[in-house]
DNA sequence: CTGAAAGCGCTTACAG
DNA sequence: CTGAAAGCGCTTACAG
């Protein structure tokens, strides 16, 4: 283990010095410079995090996040996650300032974003509006210095650090797979659920849902799609008019919210378990619903990640101003079924 | 924040006094130490693991790792998950030094464990010989401070610290779980293809897969369970003798290794996308069959958190000498389609 | 451009 | 039983 006093001595230089150069700050002589970083290479210096942390205390990392959670349950996992990270980090001088919102609306996000740099915050996680308004202001934060990671929902057209969640083509993809497994082989036809058409996450689903059933599926149909606005009762109306008409589907597609009214719908057609209900939801209320067979299988994202990751790139960004190396880090999502429980 | 320099000027006693009393060291007077103790708890204290970590260096922690890797695919991301760890430790002085077999044996067990505690590991990770030897071998490193975790297979009347793997009977519900799921309520005759049924985990996943088809799926029949002992000329013998037979089955369901001879005898025989094959495999080769489509899905371990967690498990307890709270720490299994790749 | 020194929070020989 | 001091590896005002 190779320490900055080490390489001090080597060099014949003081431990300021090579903590200047190796951290290229400026103000030292480029030729010492380079001596002590071939030094350092060569002795496979790694710095110490436990030395950094605690020099680092003097001037903690404040955080500041963003979460249209109010009245929203997905997002206490998120939370929850990034609670873990705050407190795991914690030791490193991060602590964070949580501000919530009911929704998404973009004077609300402006605001809250003032009041956390009112706050002195150095770095932001949102969950943005997909504005440009917003994509404006999170390049204004990069260029004061506070960097802006987004979570759950990406925002392209910005500068934000980097994008954390899930790939809902590729989850998209899955509930395909799924479906045709389940089917067999046989026929089926399929109603999408989906919650805004509006929402790119939710179209990214949907697409990787067709590529699918395309190309291995042929036996398997998409014969409508509805948009829930992420609204139980209208998801609730919506399944009731499917499950009574008389070509009801065989397969219920949910790529969002909502999940609740159409399960109800199903339970009062006694429906459970003879119609396939693929979802992506993962609440309270969809796990009693996975257990009852309602909810035949589930993908759904891992917001527990989503609240954890941001914070832990965002320390390391701290220390070393490197960009994350993947410019959208993806969340996993897993194929979820009652025995999973 | 509190510190302990802090504590130390509210209690008027140096900061030595302060460790010494919140860390029941001994020598130090017991009403001064409640006083202390009192004082931190009002405060809210908690160790700072930085300054913890930094003035740990002076005693590194030193493990030892035992793995029957060799010639073993399914080991090397348990490595690699043990290598991340150590690298996340090493700032901390974690360093690993591992030893592998070839297979499981008892006496190369108890000599690869001499050679460490001769290196002068202070901690060990194990995946032990189901042997009553190596269990007293634990207990008496236990004896001397050395405590022992093990990692992938358990052995439980030793006074191993903790076990870190899978639940196989969960796994194996999963896996039934799913085969209702594809068997879509038709009949379906399964053969399962286990290891041996002189291991546990592989008994246990039976277990768990015959408790779900028969509480909730009565289609499901299981017809004949053959051992290939994890190897792939058996498995390739007993699946193409299945196959070619008049009653071939349905569906295999594998329990463990030696997943690659009955894809071929599968292959050959032209019965790819039609019988179906679920596994716990998830070796390079098996990532291969699955995109083939050979392999219907796989709910394999999580080899990679066997490795990590004990890593992190023993540098916890050589900080708090705290037992893990839980005596096993489950690795989860995912369920997994050719769409998850 | 560089060094000496202090400090982050903890532990531990050493002295008393 | 207790304190003063040194040290783990790093950073940073301050002085020159």
């Amino acid at each position: 283990m190779t320490s900055i006093k080490k390489i001090a001595e080597i060099a014949g230089v003081s431990r300021g010095t090579v903590d200047r150069a190796l951290n290229n700050r400026d103000g030292v002589n480029e030729d010492v410079a380079n001596r002590i970083r071939s030094i350092a290479k060569d002795l496979g210096y790694k710095t110490n995090r436990a030395g950094l942390a605690l020099a680092a205390r003097k001037h903690p990392l404040k955080i500041g996040a963003i979460f249209p959670s109010e009245g929203n349950p997905y997002f206490e996992d998120v939370i929850l996650g990034m609670r873990a990270a705050e407190s795991e980090y914690a030791d490193f001088g991060v602590s964070i300032s949580l501000k919530t919102t009911k929704g998404f609306s973009t004077s609300s996000q402006l605001k809250m974003i003032d009041t956390l740099v009112d706050e002195g915050v150095q770095a932001i996680i949102l969950s943005p509006v997909n504005d440009l308004a917003i994509a404006r202001r999170i390049k204004d934060l990069l260029s004061v210095g506070i960097p802006v990671i987004t979570a759950n929902t990406d925002l392209e057209k910005s500068d934000r650090l980097c994008y954390v969640g899930t790939d809902y083509f590729k989850s998209g993809k899955m509930a395909g797979g799924l479906m045709g497994l389940i089917a067999a082989g046989r026929k089926k036809r399929i109603v999408i659920l989906t919650g805004s058409i509006h929402v790119l996450g939710h179209n990214q689903s949907i697409s990787g849902f067709y590529s699918v059933i395309k190309s291995e599926y042929p036996n398997l149909s998409v014969v409508d799609v509805e948009e829930t606005q992420d609204n139980s009762d209208i998801s609730y109306e919506l399944a009731k008019s499917l499950l009574t008409s008389k070509d009801c589907p065989d397969a219920i597609y949910m790529t969002a919210g909502a999940v609740y009214g159409a399960c109800r719908a199903i339970e009062e057609a006694g429906m459970a378990g003879k119609i396939i209900l693929l979802t992506h939801d993962y609440t309270g209320e969809s796990k009693v619903f996975l257990e009852k067979r309602v909810i035949t299988a589930s993908i759904p994202q891992d917001p527990f990640q989503q609240g954890y990751l941001p914070v832990k790139l965002l320390y390391d960004y701290s220390l070393d101003k490197e960009k994350p190396k993947n410019d959208r880090v993806y969340t996993n999502s897993y194929i979820t079924i009652p025995e999973s429980l």
